[in-house]
DNA sequence: TGCATAGTTCATTATTTACTGAACTGTAAA
DNA sequence: TTTACAGTTCAGTAAATAATGAACTATGCA
């Protein structure tokens, strides 16, 4: 019934709803018993947030089954959580408070690649002259249009979604900046797609293969 | 002590904290006496929450003889509350839950303008083609430059900040977009100073004088 | 000096809200 | 149709935290 910015705030800020959010980040639709594990509460309680989020239009459910899986109901959930993030002072760890493993070598934000190696991809292309940032948005270059369609990533056609074609989104590990936006959700769909990258099974870790090793090493100069 | 994203969003999910917060979105420093007054809450119940908000980094202090000055720590928090006003489903009116005077109409957000005014002047400026939606960002066109330097304002000088240069605002009550980042802080400064506007007393709210009606009109045809 | 004002601190009370256990619906497999 | 599992609902209880009243510090002004 009640919504407001002040009741869209204090969901966030309660321990269990905010590590499910958390645990949502990677952009995957999660079952109730799934976000149990890693928020480390009883099913019925966490039914009971669940419920929260879900009317408050965060959140939305798909049935399949006798499973209910559960995602952000609009980007702009994930955009909110971001801003807080980037309000935590740097030293202060936020993996700590959200009890994950530590996943800050390569993992995903939302939709896109994370972590050492997605800063370290980003500042690669940016190096090559591939994207620039333009103001403080990020640009591909006429060669980088070029390079990207090698991949199978067609950015006339990208930049046709309502949502922004390629931000700078701030690591909250590495505090410099990844690629983010649709390009970025794009880039980690073909790794994904083309096995150099694998999810793992309960976090937003990514593992790479030994294909994979070897592209990003050829085409990054990411160091392992 | 404590400080983790979970800690920042339910500093901010408590309506007399978010009231706090609301009020300081037009980027002035207020003394907790003022503060008082539209949030409807004793002195020393504001003293403690602002303490809370202090110590969390969010607001910083200035004291000025027996007053001491709140504003924001920094411009993130802005973008913090901001993000969160964008969750609010459209039909909910933002103003119900802040209790403030409907300042609809003209108005500042955080530290540019917003409102009906802050909106039909950024069409305008689109509409004459001196800004263009860039993805989903703001660019000044060549004609633009030249336009923002009759005014004094230097479009080189202004994207040396390390702020966003040009960023659309989703307007709250409009639900369209206003100029935001350091070129509309710009423009508003430039509207304050050349006597076009001025702030009211208490609220978010902006008049415009007898001169900048004149001014609005001729410049953006902004109907009063 | 004395008094009013601005603001804070502290102990106590009141209120909110998250958690618990038990009972319940619906789907899947034996 | 029986058992297991996924998930929710609903009581009562427990824990966290915001508001209250009184006492306190510091500045400004007569």
């Amino acid at each position: 019934m009640e919504n407001s910015i002040t009741h869209i705030a204090s969901l966030i800020g309660e321990p269990v709803r905010a590590k499910i959010l958390w645990t949502l980040m990677d952009g995957r639709a999660y079952t109730a018993r799934e976000l149990a594990i890693g928020v480390e509460t009883t099913p019925q309680n966490l039914s009971m947030h669940l419920g929260k989020l879900l009317r408050a239009g965060l959140l939305s459910v798909e049935a399949q089954g006798r499973h209910r899986y559960y995602t952000f109901a609009r980007t702009e959930v994930a955009d909110a959580i971001e801003a807080m993030a980037n309000l935590v002072p740097a030293e202060q760890a936020l993996r700590k408070d959200m009890g994950a493993v530590p996943i800050d070598y390569c993992r995903t934000c939302y939709d896109h690649l994370a972590g050492k190696v997605g800063v370290a991809i980003t500042e690669s292309l940016v190096r090559q002259k591939l994207l620039v940032y333009r103001d403080k948005e990020l640009d591909v270059t006429p060669k980088g249009v070029q390079w990207f369609a090698e991949l199978g990533i067609d950015c006339g056609e990208i930049r046709q979604q309502r949502r922004a074609f390629a931000k700078p989104c701030l690591d909250w590990t590495e505090r410099r900046h990844h690629l983010a936006g649709a390009l970025g959700a794009a880039l980690l769909e073909k790794m994904l797609e083309a096995h150099w990258l694998r999810r793992s099974a309960q976090s937003r870790a990514v593992v790479a293969t030994a294909k994979g090793r070897q592209a990003l090493e050829a085409y990054f100069t990411v160091q392992w």
